[in-house]
DNA sequence: TTTGGTGCAAAACCTTTGCATTAGG
DNA sequence: CCTAATGCAAAGGTTTTGCACCAAA
């Protein structure tokens, strides 16, 4: 991951709906958009606008609180820093999500970075599929 | 790489606009955006519309022609398909792009997407880095 | 009180789609 | 001919931004 010396966490302050974000972004074991998460905030009665969501969700990513990834279609997921790291196999019929180590693909990466006199290294693999269930449908 | 039996190229017609976007894409060394080719095309005197630039390069990537990728900002880029299934290293600062064959990188995935009982696997791989040249910078 | 945070609506983006027209086979 | 391909404009989607108001410190 790449260092982030200028920590921009410095002048924040706390309100509900930050609180409100980061609480879900925590306790949810997959990935969510910026989307799904106003969705759900507001399906749970909280009061929060679309753009604060985005802000708050910039912010938490600029304070290296969470995680993120862009999906297939272009949007932007976002996910509580692990603290190990790992990577994911996703279905493509149905989404569902196993996580995987592979102790062996970081070192890989790391090396063919080095090789080419890259530093600062950081990387990301998405494994694609179909799941059990959805190939017995 | 996911296993593509229909192949789609069946009934595509030669026009100007078609060899143009795939003459462009193949002369090119770097990933290149729709917007940056039918902009690079206009400049030249092309006539072609976006619309056109769109659905010739998404026709060129269904019959495995070209490639493509998204950058961080969620624009997806297209560039000629390598004979070989490879990766991608890119420099963080300057874009510059490394191809890395990785056998072992298929392997680990084929072998984690199996373990879990998925099948027709494809996957991604980007490694982010500072290549030497911006390092100095 | 001071100023960052919020919410809404509008804008900015990339990308896709509808439809009449053009042109490849 | 026939119909895929084109071009334009409009719509679709996500994300950003302007601005007046609110609330944390």
């Amino acid at each position: 991951m790449a260092a982030s010396p200028g920590s921009t966490s410095e002048g924040r302050r706390s309100t509900r709906q930050r609180s409100t974000v980061r609480e879900l972004v925590s306790e949810s074991e997959a990935f969510l958009s910026a989307q799904e998460i106003h969705h759900i905030l507001r399906g749970r009665g909280e009061t929060i606008g679309l753009s604060t969501v985005y802000r708050n969700l910039q912010t938490l990513a600029d304070d290296d609180v969470i995680d993120t990834l862009r999906n297939e279609d272009g949007e932007v997921l976002y996910r509580q820093c692990g603290p190990l790291h790992h990577h994911h196999l996703v279905c493509r019929s149905c989404g569902k999500v196993e996580e995987i180590k592979g102790p062996a693909v970081e070192r890989w990466a790391d090396r063919a970075a080095e090789e080419h006199g890259f530093t600062d290294v950081s990387h990301t693999v998405e494994i694609f599929g179909l799941c059990p269930a959805c190939q017995a449908r």
